[in-house]
DNA sequence: ACTAATTTGTAAATAGCCCTGACGAAATGG
DNA sequence: CCATTTCGTCAGGGCTATTTACAAATTAGT
């Protein structure tokens, strides 16, 4: 279909191949190159050239010999370098900035983070901020051995993927934006994605096995409910990139208007401004003396923990809703699991008992319910992760970079 | 992922390649060598040997000399063969049997097709008796040149994929049939799949163009209203392979109840015997007396075009009702376009103004909005054409046929 | 009609990639 | 100490696509 991507030359069978021994690596742990060849289906001797390449292009390190206890010769133990390229992830919430630097075998090697009020801001400060941020990070990881391979940003908002071009932000109020041009650059390729697709992926990456098992739709809110399909290991973007817009699904026939058009959507009960409505509180005064990822979720916890009355009846309410919608879409999707990550991973305990009665009145086999362990910080790690892929898909980057 | 299927060896590519050079003629249109390989981005002497592989094994055929009148020599036109494998299809419907096959090109070439009373019938005299309309098409065709590559069934229900194993069909009455054991072997690969799911890569491969250039959602209604996701030109098929059941989605938060144990399910109020029941008819006196694919809603949308004042209003609360169903599930998944396909192609007239009125007042933007003209045909003819597509995937059948 | 230009299809030589078979190296176990 | 096992590499070979070159067949221009 796509005739941009050839995929019958040589190069890019030897591309895969390269790509196949890291994810060997990768997700399998460290081995010898003769553990490798079993895992991936080639000869020892094709892994061998294409271990040579990898060691050279510094992805792959050897790390001494691998005493098994079993006989025969003990391979020398092949593990993702902890010194080669590294993933720059940034955030830009709706009253936090955030940065990470991730290594290719996982780990987050710095992070830093500042409270934030963008909502409304103009993109130039906010990203010059971001920027600092990031420069921050950058000499940190620089100085212990890594070098970025790239920035991947995080936004609340529909996003042109591989251009970093905000498309519209509502939360910051923002259009048009090409962060490109702007101070960010200089780490390499610049990309930017939405925030509830990067934490969606890092769940598949990083995050609940489950979701490497199956298709999952991983629901999160934070200031609207969004959501992320899962399937076959890949995002399910939707023509436009709005796939997943799971609050403005309908739940009531005849129920209140929304801002998007319709009526009854989700949003408007189990959104984050529904709820704290419900408990007679202003949102827009809760997001100023809550700020933060998840700052109104671990309020209305917190609230919850102490056996709030009001707050313990709008969530049951909004668990019932929330069912609703989950009945609906797992008809049409039918996935393996359902993910409550970003906000509702803190609220769950107080969501899951009116949501699974929901689910299970209403579905004869409910898929997995599974809380995220990862929450808030998903989008983030999402982000840094995603460079690190890109770097793992493409090995010796000799084809154009398709972030 | 998958270690099974490996995709790094030098008879991989060449697999590629041979399908890449089928599709470049099957999609573009007959051509020369030299025009192949600009479209599948090869040079002229790997095509001339591909096609060499593929004239021998009577897949391409050459046509003559094309004069184009601009200069330079003129190529020999290829062209997929006519009289090489075709593919089967049958269809287990309700109240009738159906078998079709189809060529290389996509013509249909032979087709034969029975009424028949299928519902809570017994397995076997209804293989038997459409296994004597697949030898009539079969003979047929191999009289005309043509060999069979491969039998797919379509079902009325859930079928375990590439074991020809149909686990349940609630409207046959059947579960656990194994159709490879019956009458129906010996016309080469015999696999099976859902109904709706045919019909929908139907539309994908030889209906309207827009199904090819983005995500689309396929609503096809016979017995119930089921639908189909098709992502990327593949059809998203869920854990269980129940994905796309529209028909259970929630449209009333408090309504009828519904066999599948929820209520408020959007059959219950836009499905066939919904439709039935509202013009005061009995659904199952109304399946003997107006039997076939597309029997009932030839008959309602006869009675419509008449101005039937309770068929009218039936088709508009169907309509609206569906159109609530849609802005959910357009919401989740963002597709470019809605298609009506099955019974809802010959009602659509009538559900369109209320349906579009419904999508318009909810959806900003609602997606581009179809009506199949595969219609009733759909499933029959995706069964005989994914046969041939897997075929043109796997030209020399080097590999496992996954069919 | 004749030539120049253009395009097509094929042949020979070349480069890249993986596989097969063989071998030395390095461990275990009796 | 030696047989056994496993690891990594080397040499040779097969397959695939590319590069380069060339003959064949057509159009356009004189």
């Amino acid at each position: 279909m796509t005739t941009t991507r050839r995929l019958h030359t040589q190069q890019d069978m030897r591309r895969r191949n390269l790509a196949a021994v890291l994810y060997a690596v990768a997700d399998g742990g460290p081995a010898s190159r003769a553990r490798v060849a079993d895992r991936i289906g080639l000869t020892r001797t094709a892994v061998s050239t294409l271990v040579d390449d990898l060691l050279a292009a510094g992805l792959l390190a050897e790390a001494g010999l691998g005493h098994s206890g079993a006989p025969g010769r003990p391979g020398t133990v092949l593990a993702l370098s902890d010194r080669g390229p590294c993933g720059l992830g940034a955030e830009i919430g709706v009253d936090h900035l955030a940065v990470c630097a991730v290594d290719l075998r996982g780990r987050v090697r710095a992070r830093a983070a500042v409270d934030s009020a963008n909502r409304g801001s103009e993109p130039g400060p906010v990203l010059a901020r971001l920027a600092e941020l990031v420069t921050r990070v950058g000499t940190e990881v620089t100085a212990a051995g890594l070098h970025p391979a790239g920035l991947r940003v995080a936004v609340p908002g529909l996003v042109s993927r591989g251009h970093a071009h905000v498309v519209q932000a509502p939360n910051l109020g923002w259009r048009d934006v090409d962060l490109t041009t702007g101070p960010l650059a200089g780490h390499g390729p610049l990309t930017a994605d939405n925030e509830a697709n990067l934490g969606a992926l890092a769940e598949l990456w990083i995050g609940d096995p489950v979701c490497r098992t199956g298709d999952v739709l991983h629901i999160s809110a934070e200031i609207g409910i969004g959501s992320a399909i899962l399937t076959d290991g890949q995002l399910l973007r939707g023509n436009r990139g709005f796939a997943g817009e799971l609050g403005h699904v309908p739940v009531r026939r005849r129920g209140e208007p929304c801002a998007c058009g319709g009526r009854g959507c989700l949003e408007q009960y189990a959104g984050e401004a529904a709820l704290l409505r419900a408990v007679g509180l202003d949102p827009a005064r809760a997001v100023a003396e809550h700020p933060g990822p998840g700052g109104r979720s671990a309020y209305l916890a917190g609230r919850a923990a102490d056996g709030d009355r009001d707050v313990l009846r709008a969530l049951r309410g909004a668990g019932t809703d929330l069912g609703i919608a989950l009945t609906g879409a797992t008809h049409l999707l039918d996935p393996h699991a359902l993910v409550l990550g970003g906000a509702l991973a803190v609220l769950a305990p107080w969501l899951l008992p009116t949501l699974t009665a929901e689910l299970g009145r209403r579905l004869g086999a409910a898929p997995l319910l599974v809380v995220s362990r990862l929450g808030a910080d998903g989008p983030l790690l999402g982000a840094a992760h995603a460079v690190t892929r890109s770097v793992l898909d493409d090995p010796l980057r000799t084809g154009d970079a398709r972030l």
